[in-house]
DNA sequence: GGTGGCAGCTCGTAAGGACGAGTGACGTCA
DNA sequence: TGACGTCACTCGTCCTTACGAGCTGCCACC
C-alpha cells in the first residue's frame, strides 16, 4: 500500500485510509468515492482488497454503493425523527405517537393467530384467532416510514362493538371504544433493537447495516387483562422513541442499582 | 450448483440452501456447519462463492464464525433480559432499572466536556465541564452486559454537596441527594437502535451484526432544568426495555394518529 | 508417564483474471 | 430534430491459486 506501512490486514488499512479521507473532508458527504479501479491504483492493492475495504465501510454505514454509479459518502445521519411515547400525570396531554403521520395505503385487515411471541403478551395460547391491521405510516416532512400493526383478539373485538365491524378504525377511536365499553386503560410497552428481516428491509427501504427499533405495546383493561397488541417498527437511522417519566413520591427511588 | 438451478446469484442460492438446512434441522443450533472445503464440494462452487454466502448468513446473525474452528449455527436468540424503565402513578414502586446488577469494575470517574450531542440535552453549550462516571454492569444470571454512563454538570454537583466529593455514588443516592437539595425530579428518556462503535463492540462483547439499544435519560429538577444525564447501552440481542404507562384521564387520548 | 512439537484441520487475507449487468452520455441514423 | 443504439464507465459475480494464522489432537521424544 502506498505510504507508511501500518499494522493489521491490508484491507483494514485501506478502509482506515478512506475513513480518514472522509473525516478530513477529502471525500465530502454525498460525493462519490474514487472508483474501485482508481482505489486499486491509488493504494496499489488488488480488487478483492479494495472491495473488502469498501464492504467494511458499508457495514459501518459510512458509505453507500450504487451499482453502475459508484460508492457515495453518506451524509451525516439525519437527526432521527422523535416519536413521543409519553405520558405525563394528571390531565396533561397524552401523546401515543407523533401526530401528523400519513398512511401510505389503506390499512390491510386480515385474520391471523397468536404466535409464541404474541400469545403470552396477550395472555392467550398459541393459535388463538386475531384480527390483524397493518399500516405503513410516513412522516411527510422527512419521509421516514413506520410499520404499525394492530392485533385484536376476537374476544376484545366482541366486547367493543365497533371493532368487530371495522377493525381498521384509527387507533384513538379504538381506545375510545374500549373506554366506552367500560375499560380503564393502562399500557405496557417493550422496546428492542434488532436487525431487520427481509420484508422489513424492503418495506422500510432500509440501507445496509441499519437496525430496526421494535416496540410491542399491550393495552390492558380494568382488571389488567390484555385487550390489544400494537407493534411499531421503524428504521433505527430514522426514528427514536421518547418517554417522559414523572414520579409521585421521591422516596420510592430505593432499590435501584444495589 | 448441485440440484435444481434457482434464479439469482450463485452465492445467494448457496446461502438459501444453508438457511433451509438450518430451518429444517439439518444443522441444529450450536453445531458447526460443514467447513468451507466441504461446502465447496457439496454445492460445486468456488471458495469465494462459499465465503460470500457465509458472509450473508453472518450479517443476518444466523451463524457465527470462529477462526480455526468453523462456522456455528447460532442458537435461538435467548429471550432478552428485560430492563424495567417504568413508572406507575401515585405511590407505587418506581423502578429505574433491573435490580440485581453487579459491577464489573469500580466506577471510572473522569472530567469531560459537553459535546454537540450531550450539550443540548443538558441545555448547556459545547465544551462545558462535566463529571463522567462510567460503569460496566453485569446481570449475574445471564451474563448480559450494560454500559452505564452518568454525566453531571459542575453546577449540579455543586448544588448537591455529596456529588462534588464523590460522583461515583450509586444512582439512587444521587437522586436522593438531588431530592434532598430541594428538587422535584422528573425524567425524559430517548431510545435509539443503532450499530455499535468499535469500543462498544469490545466492551459489550458483541458478535457480528448485533445492534445496540441506547437510551439517554435526562433528570430534570423542579423548574424542569436538566440536572444529570444518564446513558445506557446494551446489546440488542441481550436486552430489551420495558415501560409501563398509566393515563389519568382517558379523554386525553385525542390527537393520536390523525 | 508427561510434555512438547508437528501435522492437519479450520478460517483469514491476498492476488489476478474473466465476464455480466446497471447507468449515462454521445453519436448516428431516420 | 428526435429516437435509438452503442460504448465507456461503474459495480456485481465468479473462478483459481496461494499463503498466513488459530486450533486440536496425535505422536515421538525425554
Amino acid at each position: 500500500m502506498a505510504g507508511i506501512e501500518r499494522p493489521g490486514p491490508l484491507y483494514q488499512q485501506v478502509a482506515a485510509a478512506i475513513r480518514q479521507g472522509i473525516a478530513e473532508g477529502e471525500f465530502p458527504p454525498g460525493t462519490p468515492l474514487p472508483s474501485e479501479a482508481q482505489l486499486i491504483e491509488r493504494y496499489e492493492v488488488s480488487r478483492p482488497t479494495v472491495r473488502n475495504a469498501i464492504a467494511a465501510l458499508r457495514s459501518e454505514g459510512l458509505i453507500e454503493v450504487r451499482h453502475g454509479k459508484g460508492s457515495f459518502v453518506k451524509g451525516a445521519p439525519t437527526p432521527p425523527l422523535t416519536i413521543e411515547r409519553t405520558i405525563t400525570r394528571a390531565g396533561k396531554t397524552f401523546t401515543l405517537g407523533h401526530t401528523p403521520w400519513e398512511q401510505l395505503h389503506k390499512p390491510t385487515v386480515y385474520r391471523t393467530e397468536t404466535t409464541s411471541t404474541t400469545g403470552p403478551l396477550l395472555e392467550l395460547g398459541e393459535g388463538e384467532a386475531l384480527f390483524g391491521v397493518d399500516r405503513v405510516l410516513i412522516d411527510p416532512a422527512t419521509g421516514a416510514r413506520l410499520l404499525h400493526r394492530l392485533l385484536i383478539p376476537f374476544t376484545t373485538a366482541e366486547s367493543a362493538p365497533p371493532l368487530a365491524d371495522a377493525p381498521d378504525t384509527a387507533i384513538e377511536e379504538i381506545y375510545a371504544a374500549l373506554t366506552a365499553a367500560g375499560h380503564k386503560l393502562t399500557w405496557s410497552e417493550t422496546v428492542r433493537a434488532r436487525m431487520p428481516q427481509a420484508d422489513e428491509r424492503s418495506a422500510l427501504e432500509l440501507p445496509d447495516a441499519t437496525p430496526v427499533i421494535h416496540t410491542m405495546r399491550v393495552t390492558h383493561g380494568t382488571d389488567h387483562q390484555p385487550l390489544i397488541l400494537e407493534e411499531l417498527r421503524a428504521s433505527g437511522h430514522q426514528a427514536q422513541l421518547s418517554y417522559r417519566i414523572t414520579a409521585e413520591s421521591p422516596r420510592a427511588l430505593r432499590a435501584v442499582h444495589s
